[in-house]
DNA sequence: TCAATAAGCTGGCTCAAGCCTGTTGACTGC
DNA sequence: GCAGTCAACAGGCTTGAGCCAGCTTATTGA
């Protein structure tokens, strides 16, 4: 790429009347999406962007942070600003329930991660018995005041990373006394394979996406670089009586997962 | 809320290892949850920050910013920080396509906006024949170096705030001579009439759904302030025959919509 | 040969100061 | 009564300096 000459100190705008940082920003993403600057490649250090633009560290630094939150540049202290290389997206299909897949051995996303080469896992995080969020009491038509509902916490995990966080919440009239109450579940078909042993066959889903940045606590739990933001879907299992009887609100790194839905129009 | 006593000057840290832009931040974002600072009021000015925590007023700022890239907090220049306050979401349903809006003479997304008290519209940027981006000449089957598609190109309104930018690609054997190329539809039940007429009757529909932060370009259409994602859904139509006819991207504003998807489990 | 070390790079954070632009409300004068 | 003006205050951006912490590599010494 090519620096401009230094123009005058002290200017708060060049010529065309962009601010310094705004400018050292753009000509660095305009490199990048002509692809001068290739995914995974140094960005010059802050200290020679400030030095070749004539201003201030802060000034370099302060469009790196432009980029980085734009997700379009990702920064390693003490190694430089590289280019962000975006990584093949996992992606969670509608048909994730579907009961093709039963017998495969492989759960969806496991499947899903495979396919991606990587190696898929899930952690199970806590299982108890507990009080729902309103929200949770109000769609399984449970009492909220209550510990009405099995509450089990799992992350998903692709290769290193943490992908998903999971929350799933069962009516404790159907959840309780099975084997539900266990980390491994004691059945062929997993949670649904005991679900429908109690009467309840997943005939619809319902489910609500929603994107947002993370909280602190989900940026420190699925490891989120700055400029990424989550998708929170929340699904919920209907049977073949129309009844809500399974819960599951999903937190999914939106660099790394994405979702899939292939479905009959009605 | 409570302010620290002033620690001494020039100090990295707090006694309590945390650095002081973290530790404002931390107690602005508590005194939020804990509902002490409700949505819509006004946080201390930097200036005040900075003085009642003996730090710089760029330190303050620092703190804000976190807070702001959270989405926890709004910026508003020359009148001051104030707590987010969540406006509700439009929720763009799976059965937008569903038959069973034919004869209402509203859309779902007016719809939509008309139960959130909101006036809905949108606003043709352009129509064109044109060249496909290579992913969707490989999901319509249809040339990529040639002008083989109609393009429509459209925004969303909801009230005052442009909330989906939208673009719609349609191979230009089943566009051309037809009434796509008009900002008004001729048809009573709209694009998907025609195609109807033209023989393609929506039976599936495929949709993938991603979120990431803005494009400068999606900023400024859609009026995005900082940290808020963006979602963007591919849908493709599917006719009697599977074979996929129309390609539709949507850019969705994170903080005034969310998708909802009601499906049934096959 | 190999491990410990140190130099020299990277970004991370802060300071104190200055000048800019946008907003508001009180004051002024018609 | 009302419009125009202006001061006070809000955030926006920059400077140039300093020190800290993480990474890499070349050097050093056992």
């Amino acid at each position: 790429m090519v620096y401009p000459a230094r123009v005058n100190e002290h200017a708060a705008v060049d010529p065309a009347g962009i601010l310094p940082s705004r400018r050292i920003a753009r000509d660095l993403r305009q490199a990048i999406e002509a692809g001068e600057l290739a995914a995974g490649q140094r960005l010059p250090s802050e200290r020679e962007l400030a030095a070749r633009y004539g201003t201030a560290r802060n000034t370099a630094r302060e469009a790196i942070r432009l980029l980085a939150a734009a997700g379009l540049v990702d920064v390693e202290h003490g190694r430089g600003v590289f280019v962000h290389r975006p990584a093949p997206l996992l992606r969670l299909g509608s048909d994730r329930y579907s009961r093709c897949y039963r017998g495969a051995g492989l759960s969806p996303f496991l499947l899903e991660c495979a396919k991606q080469g990587m190696t898929g896992r899930f952690e199970v995080l806590s299982i108890e018995r507990g009080r729902p969020p309103e929200k949770v009491a109000d769609e399984l038509g449970v009492p909220a005041g209550q510990e009405s509902v099995l509450i089990r916490e799992n992350v998903f995990w692709a290769g290193t990373s943490p992908v998903h966080r999971v929350t799933t919440w069962i009516p404790w009239t159907i959840a309780g006394g099975t084997g539900l109450l266990e980390a491994e579940i004691p059945h062929p078909y997993g949670i649904h394979g005991i679900l429908e042993d109690r009467g309840h066959v997943m005939t619809r889903q319902r489910e609500t996406v929603t994107a947002r940045m993370p909280t602190t606590q989900e940026e420190g739990h699925l490891q989120i670089r700055a400029g990424v933001a989550v998708l929170e879907v929340w699904h919920t299992s209907i049977d073949q009586h129309g009844i809500a009887y399974e819960l599951t609100r999903f937190v999914m790194r939106s660099d790394l997962t994405g979702l899939h839905y292939d479905i009959p129009v009605e």
